[in-house]
DNA sequence: TCCCAGGGAGGAT
DNA sequence: ATCCTCCATGGG
């Protein structure tokens, strides 16, 4: 589900061959269809590339109305979302590597200045490729081409602050082999939380994005300043949890809906408004 | 000028 | 375990 008239497009190298694609959204909320115009020199290898990448990243196989049956009767709380929210689905980031960064430069930072300095990093350290139309498009860098910088080079050109030097570094464990994020979605949760703790400008908040947002595991919630106030007010009378134990009672409570029940509190939080019963 | 933005690290209590 | 403060950067 996008915003109305909204579109979303991204350039991507599936299987080696550049993909340009638009997505757009063509209805409203209960009936819609996608549509998806794509760029690419082999069109017939590259759409279904696409169409896997794609029912990948929109988790078109996520049971929507598994999900809606277990909670509707079992938490009433989260059940007054869904008629506002009703297919709203997790977007993935398309890229493992892309996920980590991203969620590294979301920490204390705005949206908008990270979307930025990703799109920044793309102009100034990403790989350019050429499609038939004419068209020139940066990719997203790739750890060796963030491995060689040097973290100063990263900061001043691409505004990313104190979250330059940990990026080059996580980089670099990449590219030397100390890290596998493949291998992490093989891992347990509490697996795979240990490993991302250990790298330095990952914590408990960015650790769960790159879970969630990676596509590697549906049990990470994140917990922002939105989640923590919502879900104090709603499950706690308001009172005083800390942001670990709220990260807690949600996987605890919505064990591998976790990461959709987050999806749907933080709109109703962030809408500020009760969805009609 | 101050405050905040989908926090983390290091230290003190 | 919980509570401070500082950390770059740009927008309000």
């Amino acid at each position: 589900m996008l915003p109305e008239g909204g579109s979303f497009t991204d350039v991507r190298v599936l299987d080696d061959i550049p993909v340009k694609y638009v997505l757009q959204q063509i209805g409203d909320r209960d009936n819609f269809f996608l549509n998806v115009h794509a760029t690419a020199a082999n069109s017939d290898e590259a759409a279904r590339n696409l169409r896997h990448h794609l029912s990948q990243m929109l988790g078109l196989k996520d049971d929507l109305n598994l999900f809606y049956q277990k909670f509707a009767n079992e938490d009433p709380v989260l059940a007054r979302t869904f008629n506002n929210l009703r297919g709203l689905r997790l977007m993935r980031g398309p890229d493992p590597f892309e996920a980590l960064v991203c969620s590294m430069l979301s920490q204390n930072n705005s949206v908008r200045l990270f979307n930025r300095s990703a799109r920044l990093m793309m102009r100034h350290f990403g790989r350019v490729v050429n499609f038939p139309d004419g068209s020139r498009e940066f990719l997203f860098p790739r750890p060796e081409e963030l491995a060689r910088l040097n973290p100063r080079e990263l900061r001043s050109k691409t505004s990313t602050g104190y979250r330059a030097k940990p990026i080059v570094i996580v980089s670099r464990m990449l590219v030397n082999g100390d890290l596998n994020l493949g291998k992490l979605a093989e891992d347990s949760y509490e697996r795979a939380m240990e490993v991302l703790l250990e790298l330095p400008g990952v914590g408990p908040k960015v650790a769960d994005c790159f879970l969630l947002y990676g596509g590697v595991n549906l049990e990470a919630a994140p917990v922002d300043v939105w989640i923590h106030r919502i879900v104090s007010k709603l499950y706690f009378h308001g009172g005083k949890v800390s942001r670990l134990k709220t990260a807690k009672f949600l996987r605890e409570r919505f064990l591998n809906w976790a990461g959709y029940a987050q999806l749907y509190l933080f709109d109703y939080a962030r809408r500020g408004k009760v969805p009609r019963t």
